[in-house]
DNA sequence: CATAAAAATGTGCTCGAACACACATTTTTT
DNA sequence: AAAAAATGTGTGTTCGAGCACATTTTTATG
């Protein structure tokens, strides 16, 4: 009963050509109604699918797709990001579908509009963003979407009309997540939350994270346990750690917001013998080297390459087959330690 | 300069038939060599790779594939596959493919034998086998590899050069990942490896498991720690584990090796209010209900979804696509706890 | 009622690969 | 030397949807 029914078999069966049926079928042109009923009663005892194959072999329409993402060259990061989109771009590359990346500076907002100019100029029929600046990108979808440029985001969240689709984590119960990790080493003891940022342009990011981590402990009602916030830079981790650490002799956790727990690691190495829980996110070479070492304990997997392979390919199914685009897609939190951490690593 | 081309380009540029470039690019029909010269200096000019779209929608061949799997009803450890093989003849519905799957009794060796037989019949292009009961698939597999049907596996491993792939969980890691969380929650103790099973049918798979698991405590040389292995019947475990328990009074942890943690902590909970840690397998129902009442502390996932998703995916994407099969894939080991476990959840 | 305008419907080509078939040319056989 | 076989090459059709254009039918208007 799984027969493939085409829009010739269905003129024949409705008595009418083919091309009525395909009037009907997408509502083009002018039916009669006596025609519209004969191809609505046919309609409704078989089961059309149209050939997604035969569609898009004759549809000669490009779609063009351009991927807004910060240069790895700056932050290693966002490395797994252009493989998820390579793999979109091989694995769509028989369909008539051209898929771009273009780079810009983490540290610049001037260079996160430039490179906006640049693909506004090119008006694609969507864009994957990655929205770092908040009020930026605003300014910017309002652009995008005054040209019928479709928007959609990954990695970092925001609240725009315009956009139709995210891709990401949820940062709070990721946040959660690392808590309970910490909770299970650590049956008490001082904690500290560390977001190590140059711009604060993560700073919701760190936020949701943080606010997780805390609302964890807050309703486990465990007095045993004591959370300070601190925020670092880049350039100040070798001088404010150590005296962080001087100051709280009986610190026991650190829970860091970002993917630089590895500067965490590699400072806190060198000052220290004491163990400290040592709670971060992401499989760069660099963490998972310290997580190897037994210097990290738990890495939170945020999946980036899959990230941006989903903000791509939900795209393009949606172009080519016509598959809704999710308004959000939730990645799950994966929990890496060093013993399964070789299979997350791609 | 990532112009397609088209078999009808490439006849142009060599100044011969489309006819003579088909029969050059598929070796059928004979060419003379000088016609076969100046084809050959344009396939090297050029990058072509012909449209797969093309090719599927002239092809009238129906691929056949069927899946072999235990039906639901026995153990609902195996729901999960039918669903990721709904999703594969979802997607693939478009082309030519046709995917069926074929229930056997879990329990019952002749039950597989004559599913299997079944199939045969059907004499398909590819089979995906749950290959549950070791001495009866090497003799089946025989059989498929005369027919010349190729055989795909997942969840279980066998050995035999007649199959074509494996897709599954690396059992040893996954034994070993489920001893460092266990040994994160417990400093020392006494620790039970509970196999559950009826029919010894998984006996390769809890092995292998208990290996890892044991191997992470060997390599540690944690003397403070005692494992002992116990195995166990459905039918014998209300009143077995009691009587183990009352001998054991130290027990502070239990690894069981299969999907049945639930009924342990079921148990568990009635006999006594002492806190023994729990880490299982698999995200059914009844143990994430365990894992949210905090009975149960970890479950690996092994995802089955996935695994039959690509068992079947790869067979499909190696008839349409002429895309190579994995000899083996290895999903990850998932670490589920209460905090991360409802997106993995589907 | 004629005729233009509008509405309804059918025909035919395209996309690119695959392959059957027809035809021409050369080689082999009797 | 004619017939038969082998070899080389080009042409044309198919798959199903989409769409432009041609054709037919209906309706409106003087």
């Amino acid at each position: 009963m799984d027969k493939k029914y085409t829009i010739k078999d269905i003129a024949q069966m409705a008595g009418v050509s083919k091309g009525t049926v395909d009037r009907v079928l997408h509502n083009r042109g002018k039916v009669s109604p006596a025609a519209l009923e004969k191809i609505n009663e046919v309609l409704n005892v078989i089961d059309y699918e149209p050939n997604l194959i035969a569609r898009n072999l004759k549809s000669t329409k490009v779609y063009r797709i351009c991927v807004l993402l910060p240069d790895p060259v700056f932050d290693p990061y966002w490395l797994p990001c252009v493989n998820g989109i390579q793999d979109a771009i091989k694995e769509f590359k028989a369909y008539n579908v051209n898929i771009e990346i273009h780079y810009f500076n983490p540290e610049s907002t001037k260079s996160f509009l430039k490179t906006n100019e640049a693909i506004v100029a090119q008006s694609p029929d969507a864009v994957l963003l990655t929205p770092l600046f908040h009020k930026e990108t605003i300014e910017i979808i309002k652009q995008y979407d005054e040209l019928g440029i479709m928007v959609n985001t990954f990695n970092n969240q925001v609240e725009s009309s315009s956009i139709k689709s995210f891709v990401g984590q949820d940062l709070y119960k990721s946040g959660r997540v690392a808590a309970s990790l910490m909770n299970l080493i650590l049956p008490k003891g001082q904690i500290a939350i560390i977001h190590i940022d140059e711009s604060l342009k993560n700073a919701v990011h760190m936020q949701e994270k943080e606010r997780g981590f805390r609302s964890y402990f807050d309703e486990k009602n465990l007095s045993d346990f004591s959370l300070t916030t601190l925020k670092l830079k880049y350039s100040n981790i070798e001088t404010k750690l150590p005296a962080f650490i001087n100051e709280n002799p009986g610190l026991s956790g650190i829970f860091i917001t970002t993917s630089k727990a590895y500067q965490i690691a590699s400072t806190l190495s060198n000052i220290t013998d004491e163990k400290i829980v040592l709670i971060g996110y992401d499989l760069i070479d660099k963490n998972v080297s310290f997580l190897n070492q037994g210097l990290i304990h738990f890495l939170i997997h945020q999946n980036q390459k899959r990230q941006a392979y989903l903000g791509v390919s939900t795209l393009v199914e949606h172009f080519l087959f016509r598959k809704d685009i999710p308004e959000t897609i939730l990645l799950p939190i994966d929990i890496i330690n060093v013993e399964n951490a070789s299979f997350y690593i791609s």
